[in-house]
DNA sequence: GTGCAAAACTGTAGCGATTGCGGTTTTGAA
DNA sequence: TTCAAAACCGCAATCGCTACAGTTTTGCAC
């Protein structure tokens, strides 16, 4: 058997999901009839026939996790882009590659997709938690690329370079071209801002 | 007369002065006693003997304000130190000179404000906001230097640049060395990271 | 199919931050 | 002295979130 670990989808794990994505589902639907700010978990838990307690449990992240999880995987997906890089390419522009990727920077979108994103953008909290999932992978990030190069393993310099590589999607959320952004970002973290 | 618009410390604005002394100096004493999550606000106003509404009248920016105040002048004066720059000094050097000119960067201090900075260097909920009141004169700064450079207003390298250099303080907080930090982060700011 | 322990779910109670409100005292200035 | 604004007060209420104790459901061994 070359299964290594997962393919139960019993009936539990089955009612848990659908559990979850009916307090997802909910938490959407409310968060964009009436703002986020509006929405209370008991309406949340409620329109998704559950109990409050039952909500926390599926989302201990609170209110802003029911729309942008967790970010459990970031971390690793993040990690393996840098590790298995092509031959020859640099661990930037790995990076690059990595985010160009994602959905925000691609032109080909969902329309309710795009819809959830900017939503997000324009919607103070959510934005900031947001970013923080991108920013709680720095510890990670910044391990990897001391392996790939090299380096020491608590070098500032490549903090640095980890922590200003994960605040490019907050900082490039708003911009009209984000795959041109993404390009300058990157960029700047190759050359600097010389002449400034 | 040359006066322009303040002198009045009449003994309404003396009080209101106390009043909010009180308020700060009650809660850092509780928050070094017991730690920030395990004072609660009314144990604060209690202390300084006033109500729990006047406590938030003084600090709307709630139980971390009272340590790290609303930030109410970083904007203005890092405006300033890029206005007021040396003839032939660069927008990088000023805000180098100006972080280097801050009490966290400069080793001769107080040993109770030593203490403080480190006291809120180890408690997330303050760390993250005092991260955010120098992330939020990113617009202002932006804009300074756009008008120094004679770059257009909404320039996103200009963003990228103010974001970049306000998460400075937050990045070095942990390193032994501060001032090396700065000039190590300042550097890579003006040469970025070629060959990584 | 019986039995049983773990997992998932439930309602209630409660804490703590924060806000709104209406009322009282203090203060500055006419 | 008089009056309005400012500062303060206490109280009630909202909201996010957690703790707890009890109930139902499910997977599984027997």
């Amino acid at each position: 058997m070359t299964e290594t670990a997962k393919k139960e989808p019993g009936r539990r794990e089955r009612k848990k999901a659908a559990t979850r994505k009916a307090l997802a589902d909910a938490a959407l639907e409310l968060f964009l009839e009436r703002g986020f700010e509006k929405v209370t978990v008991a309406q949340i838990a409620e329109r998704a026939d559950t109990a409050v307690t039952t909500l926390f449990a599926h989302f201990p992240g609170g209110k802003e996790a029911l729309i942008l999880g967790d970010g459990s995987e970031r971390a690793a997906s993040l990690a393996a882009a840098v590790r298995e890089r092509g031959e020859g390419e640099s661990v930037l522009d790995a990076l690059e590659r990595f985010f160009a990727g994602r959905g925000i920077f691609s032109s080909d979108q969902d329309h309710a997709f795009r819809r959830q994103v900017e939503f997000v953008t324009n919607t103070p909290k959510l934005r900031a938690y947001a970013r923080q999932l991108w920013v709680s992978c720095e510890e990670s990030l910044t391990k990897v690329m001391a392996e790939e190069t090299g380096r020491p393993e608590g070098d500032l310099s490549l903090r640095l370079l980890a922590r200003y590589v994960l605040e490019i999607p907050d900082l490039t959320a708003l911009d009209p071209d984000p795959r041109r952004a993404l390009e300058a970002a990157f960029g700047h973290l190759r050359r600097g801002w010389p002449g400034v």
